[in-house]
DNA sequence: AAAGATTGATGGCTCAATCTTC
DNA sequence: GAAGATTGAGCCATCAATCTTT
């Protein structure tokens, strides 16, 4: 998600068109997002990197660039360019993969396991602001509704993905 | 059976975690945003592009850039390769402005105003089909806890914008 | 041939520096 | 000096083409 609508007016209901439903989904996100991309930007930190030093130190082990890249659900090409520059920061390592001659491996190096954490730690903290800053009640009812859309959109793109 | 409400979706109970919500927050904005992208692709529009263009259709007449960069909320420099794509593409015309030499203006072309019209069309579409896949309630919800989050950022981040 | 990674070109965005005009 | 636009460098993403290895 990159560019949303514009608001023009700050006008007073909240949400009667459909128009304006879809619009405050992409305005909450993108608020939210520019939350966590400042949070990690305290460590360092693009939300590209992060994600991948996070899918690094949950599995704990040197991972292939496939598997990063569907992962990231992102193009391999994408995983060679991010890897260059996480190399270049300090943060991972390539290796090569002794069984398969095609594979590289990458794996986080000391630094880069600290960012990860510190990072994470980051985003916990907006999460919970999130979170909190929500009564029960909005919680309860944001929860519900953006599941019935998740729910939604699969059903309108035929299920499986 | 259980006292669902609505027997919506009995499936996996979404949120349950803090965590959880905000993840499903950006899921739903960046499946519906895919879907506003593949509306656009079908008139060779990119959302940026589209953006652009319906920024100047609105206002019916050209535009300095630094007006256009304040509407899309970007950067100045972003509007300058905007407007070079999309008057490679026919879409917008340079003109000079005779009360400020510093001064450009965007004006749509013929075939710009054409796409942006069928554009917005493609849009309403997604924007009606996705209300639509809603029941009342959860559209109901959603709402509400959008404009609650909405609000909740607003309040964070000291109220203005 | 197919899989894995890389390169090159392109789109969309940022910031810093620059140039002209006010 | 400050405003408006542009350029250059870089980040993050895509796709198409390529190269090596399986």
């Amino acid at each position: 998600m990159k560019n949303s609508p514009h608001g023009s007016s700050a006008t007073t209901a909240p949400e009667a068109s459909p128009e304006a439903l879809a619009w405050a989904l992409f305005m909450a996100a993108e608020k939210l997002s520019g939350r966590v991309e400042a949070a990690l930007q305290e460590v360092g930190l693009s939300w590209a990197k992060y994600e991948l030093l996070r899918q690094l130190a949950q599995r704990s082990e040197p991972l292939p660039f496939s598997e990063l890249a569907s992962g990231q659900r992102c193009a391999a090409s994408n995983i060679t360019q991010l890897v260059d520059r996480l190399e270049i920061d300090g943060l991972v390592r390539r290796l090569d993969d002794p069984s398969d001659r095609r594979s590289k491996r990458a794996a986080l190096t000391l630094l880069g396991t600290e960012k990860q954490q510190t990072g994470a730690k980051q985003i916990a903290i907006v999460q919970a602001e999130f979170a909190s800053a929500l009564s029960d009640d909005d919680r309860a009812a944001l929860a519900r509704g953006l599941g019935a859309a998740l729910v939604a959109h699969d059903f309108l793109s035929g299920i499986s993905r």
